[in-house]
DNA sequence: TTCCCGGCCG
DNA sequence: CGGCCGGGAA
């Protein structure tokens, strides 16, 4: 077993992603805040993602569990805008004012606290414990768990024993190092295609090689359905642009284009069209245009419509941005 | 052009 | 266990 995590530490010194900002910030807890922003945006999407135009940009506009707690709705959204699930930053609104009145204004420390604020789970609890404030924690998320399936020959485990697995292996006495370079490894080397001769644990240390790691830990293959949509941009004389706020679940708080069909009959010319995914649903976007007087405009404020100066326009799926760029061709 | 990737919640 | 998002690799 220590052979093993010399292993790993020695190979996260040389290849390891060391300059990602969010490693290396004080492991006291006074930049707990700065962690755990980075931990929920890396939750859904790749770290090139978030680097390119959102770490930083958000914690410019919100440094501080404070400004967060107290920022409107929309401001929130606005600056999650194109990161997708943004059920993600509306649940850190929420767990920032819970700071504010539970926890003077400061994340938990614990593994256990931070798990009861909402949007946290088993991995961001841990993570955050251990990167944010220096704790000797361990978790697992897919790529750690493809890597522990693999190290330790586990074809097919369930949640328990992949938890239990990374408990018995963490390295207490470099718990952030160990689990960092457990991310890596899993992102960079041990991947579903993996370049196991690139790996520290090759070639006799890991159990999956004796046969085929292809085998280990596979993901549920998802069906995907193909969905056509028709979206209008409605306008009025001033230019203003008709959108609809989103209450479902689906793009929950974010601002739409309006659907063709739900507009009655109105006059709407074909613009283009365009491809768009989100979980499961390939779209095909058919995209209208229709100028509207402003009579028309009172009804389709009473349908829900809402709308919006091009310079000053609310949170809006990248569903609708990609509609509204065929404008500017 | 198609396929792949991912943590939390109800 | 299915829904949630979007980009980038293949």
């Amino acid at each position: 077993m220590k052979k093993l995590q010399d292993s790993l530490l020695l190979w996260y010194e040389k290849h390891g992603r060391k300059d990602l900002i969010w490693r290396n910030f004080k492991r006291d807890g006074s930049q707990a805040y700065e962690v755990y922003v980075s931990e929920i945006m890396l939750q859904q999407t790749q770290v090139s993602r978030v680097l390119k135009d959102f770490y930083l940009p958000f914690l410019a506009r919100f440094p501080n569990l404070k400004e967060l707690s107290i920022a409107s709705e929309s401001d929130v959204l606005k600056q999650w805008q194109g990161l997708g699930y943004y059920s993600r930053v509306r649940n850190m609104q929420k767990t920032a004012i819970i700071c504010m009145q539970k926890h003077g204004g400061n994340l938990p420390s614990s593994v256990y606290e931070l798990q009861q604020l909402p949007g946290i789970g088993a991995y961001t609890a841990g993570a955050v414990a251990c990167f944010g404030f220096g704790k000797s924690a361990s978790f697992a998320d897919s790529n750690i768990r493809r890597v522990l399936c693999r190290l330790f020959g586990l074809p097919h485990p369930k949640n328990r024993e992949i938890e239990n697995l990374a408990k018995m292996f963490l390295n207490t006495k470099s718990s952030f190092d160990h689990n960092q370079a457990l991310l890596d490894l899993g992102a960079l080397i041990c991947t579903s295609n993996p370049s196991c001769i690139l790996c520290p644990f090759f070639p006799t240390q890991c159990a999956a090689i004796k046969t085929n790691p292809r085998d280990f830990d596979q993901r549920k293959k998802i069906i995907y359905k193909e969905l056509n949509i028709a979206l209008c941009i409605v306008s009025l004389p001033n230019g203003e642009i008709g959108f609809i706020r989103e209450s479902g679940k689906l793009y929950a708080g974010l601002y739409n284009l309006p659907k063709l069909d739900s507009l009655g009959f109105i006059k709407a010319q074909y613009l283009g069209s365009f491809k768009h995914s989100y979980t499961k649903y390939k779209i095909l976007a058919n995209v209208y245009t229709s100028k509207l007087d402003y009579k028309n405009s009172q009804k389709l404020a009473s349908l829900g419509i809402v709308f919006f100066p091009s310079d000053n326009l609310p949170p809006i799926a990248n569903l609708s941005k990609k509609a509204l760029k065929l404008t500017a061709l």
